[in-house]
DNA sequence: GAGCACTGC
């Protein structure tokens, strides 16, 4: 004890309250003016002369859901804020000048129309039309939530859209941020006792409806960007329609932007729907006239073709990952260069997008196209290389050109052999419509799709299948459970996924004792579905206090939530595996992940130390070391609130690390895989799938068995981050998924049966 | 001897 080794785990907490005490300081703050007293949209009432107007109340008059939108806009007008009874600021009005000049500010007494005579409403706005920031404030002058203290919720399916959304209409509205105006967000309650107005992650809705069925604290729930079906907005979707019979004070609209609002009509019992044109340029669309039999390099000469003949404009291609990407990046600057000193093109500069790209380099897109070589030379233009990032989450605006080999990345889930996977899929027809949009922003465009136009027709499918389709329902059926939803074949999905799907679901969770036999949910699998977590790492956290190592299980844990935190550049990747190996455990991935966030933590917690420079020294990733840290502590409040202990097998104790081990097959006792034969290869314990060790592992093969965080389908069938098990651990933890009745001889089974004969003999000789 | 499309609690 004592020294500085790495390998020393960090029992005390003091980064976590030391970072709670952070973060809670600024917002606490924000709040002491508003104290419990002090209401400030009443602000007007107690002194009739504040609004500097005239009348002592901006809504008198108004009746809630029978408001029109002329006086609605009388209120806007006026020279004091309604709902804080403070003067206008300066840039209020211009704003307010904006927001009228969007098309769909021309329908909002149409808008009312339909609001009111409905609970649900569909509405489909395209891009640029305004309806995220300005539906919701239309409801708010018609639902007067300051008035009966039921809030209006607009759910988005990411974060940064909620909070940057929600900025945006606190500063249209003239309000404090997450005063009347706020966003709630995983990590962040933006919100206040004022709130009337809350952006929202369709996530965080469907995590507060757990605790409260009906979603009473709110008068109007809008779903925003229906069309992108996430998981959770399908949930949500179905919870609300059936919400909606049980709350008739309840109102719902629906969002979405594309053209199949039928869909969503007929879904929500022909339900009225608004429709509103968006601000967008036209934009022409170009096919091949030959299927191509490369798109990469198909791409690739598209957009030397456009530098070298097309006007002045951006270019976006779209192609499916980081290393077609990054690839791609090279070879198109290399030539532009070449064509730079022959044809005295202009300059071209190539940017990637992709998700894991650090934030500061994926900011670079924003920089402006370069400038010519020489004064009166050709235009410069940028070329930005991205993946579906661009299609949704991301806008650019000055593209002009778009190019579409017609491909994404895209998760498939095969029920059969359990395993999720990416692969590279044909695009939808309205995601080539959404592509092609990119283009038209700033002014008409084109778009030049690299595949022909009969197969665009006939080939690519109307939408993209919705998430709930393509994923494993464990958590989801888990989440259902707790929302109350009891008969779940009978649950209302827009689009019901396979029975196969939901069957391995039920299974899985009853094999992890979440759900009894009858599909009932038990106290774990309540206790399960209060972590933000898959049920198998949630059963593994709560049963690791039996183990003497929640504490190092909770770190473990938050490690498997995030992206990968080993780093391994193309140009440096023998010396990052070098630097990986100081953390290595011999006994396996889970360990040696466990290693370096101890000497990560070590090394925050060393005054002289410095986090940054050791993290990229060290070739690790401190933004997601970083995003462990704050995973780890929601774990934790959540581990301290449901009474579950946070203890640690003392490091020098021999058990210290097989706890850890053990504790690993409480939650993953599914995911095993035993050697075959003299080989590299494995087996999979019960769906008999050969794999390999993922090349990353630090495992030497020396462990007949192994247990798997994940099952990755590459090039090959791979197993990663493996960490070595006994067998008669399995026995014992997990005794009825290794009932040796159920399973076939063979050679599993025969190894089984020496591990239980191994244990006998080792329990009898402790008795004696 | 690989590669994390993209989200979210």
């Amino acid at each position: 004890m004592g020294d500085t080794g790495t390998k020393r785990p960090n029992s005390g907490d003091s980064e976590d309250s030391r970072k709670k005490a952070k973060m809670g300081g600024a917002r606490l703050e924000d709040r002491a003016d508003s104290g419990a007293g002090y209401n400030p949209y009443l602000a007007h009432m107690n002194d009739g002369n504040a609004n500097g107007d005239g009348s002592s109340d901006p809504f008198a008059g108004f009746e809630k859901r029978n408001t029109t939108a002329a006086q609605a806009e009388k209120v806007e007008d006026r020279d004091t804020n309604p709902f804080t009874g403070r003067p206008h600021s300066a840039k209020y009005f211009g704003i307010l000048e904006g927001r009228r000049d969007l098309p769909v500010h021309k329908q909002r007494q149409e808008f009312l129309d339909k609001y009111h005579s409905t609970q649900i409403l569909v509405f489909v706005g395209e891009t640029g039309s305004g309806k995220t920031t300005q539906i919701p404030q239309y409801v708010v002058y018609d639902e007067l939530p300051q008035l009966d203290g039921k809030l209006v919720a607009c759910t988005q399916p990411r974060r940064v859209a909620a909070m940057s959304v929600a900025s945006r209409v606190a500063d249209e509205m003239d309000v404090r941020l997450g005063e009347e105006v706020g966003y709630s967000i995983r990590f962040e309650d933006m919100t206040s006792q004022n709130t009337i107005l809350k952006y929202m992650t369709d996530g965080m809705l469907l995590r507060e409806a757990m605790h409260d069925h009906d979603m009473s604290r709110y008068s109007c729930i809008i779903l925003d960007e229906a069309h992108e079906r996430t998981l959770a907005t399908d949930i949500l979707m179905a919870l609300l329609k059936d919400v909606a019979r049980r709350r008739p004070d309840l109102k719902i609209v629906i969002m979405s932007a594309t053209l199949d609002a039928q869909k969503f009509q007929r879904y929500f019992n022909d339900a009225p729907l608004l429709a509103v044109p968006g601000r967008t340029h036209p934009v022409e669309i170009f096919y091949t006239a030959e299927p191509e039999r490369d798109y990469v390099e198909a791409a690739i000469r598209t957009v030397l073709q456009i530098h070298a003949s097309e006007p002045e404009g951006d270019i976006l291609l779209f192609l499916t990952g980081e290393e077609e990407i990054e690839d791609a990046c090279r070879k198109i600057a290399a030539e532009s260069e070449e064509m730079a000193r022959e044809m005295d093109s202009g300059p071209l500069v190539v940017y990637p997008l992709y998700g894991t790209l650090p934030p500061h380099q994926q900011q670079k897109i924003f920089d402006k196209a370069p400038a010519p070589f020489r004064k009166g030379g050709k235009p410069g233009r940028k070329c930005i290389i991205a993946t579906n990032i661009a299609e949704t989450s991301l806008t650019i605006d000055g593209i002009v050109y778009v190019v579409d080999p017609g491909f994404s990345k895209q998760k498939i889930y095969n029920p059969r052999s359990r395993v999720e996977s990416l692969l590279v899929s044909p695009i939808s027809k309205a995601s080539a419509q959404q592509r092609a949009g990119r283009a038209g922003r700033t002014k008409p465009g084109k778009c030049f799709r690299l595949y022909t136009e009969k197969a665009f027709k006939k080939e690519l499918i109307e939408q993209t299948y919705p998430e709930v389709l393509r994923s494993n329902l464990a958590n989801t059926v888990l989440e259902l459970k707790k929302l109350g939803v009891e008969d779940l074949v009978h649950f209302d999905f827009m689009d019901p996924p396979a029975p196969e799907t939901m069957m391995r679901a039920l299974e899985e969770l009853n094999y992890l004792a979440c759900l009894d036999d009858e599909g009932a949910l038990t106290t774990l699998g309540s206790l399960a579905s209060e972590f933000p977590l898959d049920p198998a790492l949630a059963v593994m956290l709560i049963s690791s206090p039996e183990f003497y190592c929640s504490n190092e299980m909770l770190s473990i844990t938050a490690l498997l939530s995030v992206p990968q935190i080993f780093m391994r550049p193309a140009n440096n990747r023998k010396r990052a595996d070098e630097m990986k190996a100081h953390f290595s455990h011999p006994d396996g991935d889970h360990l040696t992940l466990l290693n370096a966030y101890h000497a990560f933590k070590g090394q925050q917690n060393d005054p002289m130390g410095d986090e940054k420079s050791w993290c990229h020294q060290h070739f690790l990733s401190l933004r997601h070391l970083n995003s462990a840290d704050n995973v780890r502590s929601q774990l934790k409040r959540i581990m301290e609130s449901r009474g579950l202990e946070l203890v640690s097998t003392p490091f020098e104790d021999k058990n210290y690390y097989t706890n850890i081990r053990r504790a690993l097959l409480a939650g993953f006792f599914m995911q095993v895989a035993k050697k075959s034969g003299s080989g590299k290869s494995y087996t999979t314990i019960k769906d008999n799938q050969v794999v390999k060790l993922h090349p990353s592992t630090v495992l030497k093969t020396d462990f007949e068995w192994v247990v798997y965080n994940e099952f990755v389908l590459t090039s090959h069938q791979y197993v990663r981050t493996c960490t070595g098990i006994k067998p008669e651990w399995l026995l014992e933890i997990a005794p009825n998924y290794y009932d040796l009745e159920t399973f076939d001889a063979g050679e599993v089974r025969s190894a089984l049966v020496r591990a239980a004969e191994k244990r006998r003999r080792a329990e009898a000789k402790k008795r004696s």
